[in-house]
DNA sequence: CGGGCCCCCTGGTGGC
DNA sequence: TGCCACCAGGGGGCCC
């Protein structure tokens, strides 16, 4: 599942071979991909533009075009998204093609079709599709705006992690793996949380996503870069895909239970 | 306000 | 071997 260091890393991956490259030609297979526009009309923006750079904000990522417009992908479950020579064979489950002057083409790929692709006519549009809370990883996410993104409600913290607008880009595995660091437990209400545990939280989810971006991103399924590799984080996981397993800190057994729909494991000697 | 459920969707899995 | 229920979950919507 494509989080915040994931979809970093394809913005980072695809940057280089988009940069300054111009539009051939734009296909779209699964018009249901598409959110406010038709393939036709994609296709009528997208042909001669000229791609400049990859933002990202959460887990949306906004390929800027020259005259300010974005092209705005949301990868969802198994969407992918990478930069590579065209394909003679037919993909499987191929749902957009952009094939550029550079000899690249973009494939958008998407076995369930959950995936999302948005037009925004200006920075300011991309925003408002993109609009979620604060970017943990950015400079201005202190322990106190954590504080303020958990404080003053009585959800659980991990159904407070997983809401974007409090914060952006965490998923089913960075909170997870995010409240085992932690050592707080995934049903605990985020308003009771003191202080101490506000900022081991707050290290935990810097540390998680920090790392996870180190190791390109965790391929549990679908998961590839930009450049079609797959992460390497998965090797790395304390808790996530470990249920029925050791606690890597104490000797009891990883427990899952369900948390706001989502599968959950934790180390309930760890995490009180 | 917050929890629970459904929907979108496909492929892998496990039971029978 | 085949069939089928069930599960995975990001995000939005709805109900209670």
């Amino acid at each position: 599942m494509p989080e915040l260091p994931e979809v970093e890393m394809v913005k980072r991956t695809i940057t280089p071979h988009i940069t300054g490259a111009t539009v051939v030609e734009a296909q779209v297979l699964w018009p249901g991909s598409l959110v406010n526009m038709t393939p036709a009309l994609l296709r009528d923006r997208l042909v001669g533009a000229r791609f400049i750079t990859a933002h990202r904000r959460g887990k949306y990522l906004g390929l800027a075009l020259a005259g300010d417009a974005y092209l705005v992908v949301h990868l969802r479950m198994t969407g992918r998204l990478t930069a590579r020579p065209l394909k003679s064979t037919q993909e499987r489950h191929l749902r957009m093609l952009i094939t550029m002057d550079n000899g690249i083409a973009l494939h958008f790929v998407d076995q369930r079709k959950f995936g999302r692709i948005y037009w925004a006519a200006d920075r300011d549009e991309f925003l408002r599709i993109a609009q979620v809370g604060p970017e943990p990883l950015a400079d201005e996410f202190t322990p106190q705006a954590l504080a303020a993104a958990l404080g003053g409600t009585k959800m659980k913290v991990k159904s407070c992690l997983l809401d974007q607008r409090r914060i952006a880009g965490i998923g089913n595995i960075y909170a997870d793996e995010s409240l085992f660091r932690a050592g707080i437990h995934p049903e605990r209400s985020a308003g009771s949380l003191n202080e101490g545990e506000i900022f081991r939280l707050w290290q935990a989810i810097r540390t998680s996503l920090a790392n996870a971006i180190e190791h390109g991103g965790t391929t549990v399924r679908d998961y590839v870069d930009g450049d079609g590799s797959s992460g390497d984080n998965q090797r790395f996981l304390l808790v996530y895909g470990r249920a029925g397993s050791s606690c890597t800190n104490c000797t009891g057994i990883l427990q899952r239970i369900k948390v706001a729909g989502r599968g959950t494991v934790f180390c309930p000697r760890c995490q009180k």
